[in-house]
DNA sequence: GTAACATATCAACATATGTTTATATATTAC
DNA sequence: GTAATATATAAACATATGTTGATATGTTAC
């Protein structure tokens, strides 16, 4: 399979681009991204080795954490505007603007994820 | 399906991609697109009909003929961003540069399409 | 009307994908 | 060492998707 085609096969998936949503907003650890997705552990680490296998995530282990986050400095041309489209699209979807009102909401208490 | 995720389904196949790529060269026919591509009828429409079907192209009748086309003006601006990836994408790609050699050499002769 | 070409659709099949449940691995605190 | 938390992976299942071959519809020329 073509880069390309992974790309765009990871990101036809709307639990994945609510993913990518909350992930333009700000780095975060695969037990943010369920919580405030409302997800099983299972499918977000999933979906997340999904978007990190098509190289539009970036992984890095800290402790018992692993942070994902978006930088499309590192990415071709064509997946930053693609990047740039998710934006655009996500901007207008209620489920992600949501997310991101959740996601503020989400913090660490005592190095535990809770809402 | 949300309209953003039916446009990245729609892009996350290789051969629609190659469609899609000699579409943004030119306007074409059904029986130009499965002779340029080497695919059956049935595949062609088929996947010409997805990629419609995620408004990604055009369709106009001309007698017996299905002409379909790229209109990014026609696009809302998330999928003109794609469109934008999808050239830069296809620039590279090998398959779709011979693809692009094949349709200048595609024509119609006593109205039938032949290469 | 028939013949030839263009297109769309359907049925059958194989493959791919997403979800759920259970389990395995890794790290930290004690 | 044990307990608790975080993450990844595998198995089982249902659903979705792509391909092929056959068929139906539509248009044009005769």
């Amino acid at each position: 399979m073509s880069d390309t085609v992974r790309v765009f096969k990871a990101l036809s998936d709307g639990t994945r681009l609510r993913i990518l949503n909350i992930l333009l907003a700000k780095e975060c650890c695969v037990c943010e991204v369920m919580q405030v997705l409302g997800i099983s552990q299972p499918s977000a680490s999933r979906h997340l080795s999904i978007l990190h296998g098509a190289r539009l995530l970036k992984a890095r282990k800290e402790g018992i954490w692993m942070y994902y986050s978006v930088d499309p400095e590192d990415m071709p041309a064509y997946a930053r505007e693609i990047i740039k489209a998710v934006r655009l699209a996500t901007a207008e979807m209620p489920e992600a603007r949501l997310d991101r009102q959740k996601l503020r909401k989400t913090v660490k208490q005592n190095n535990v994820c809770v809402n």
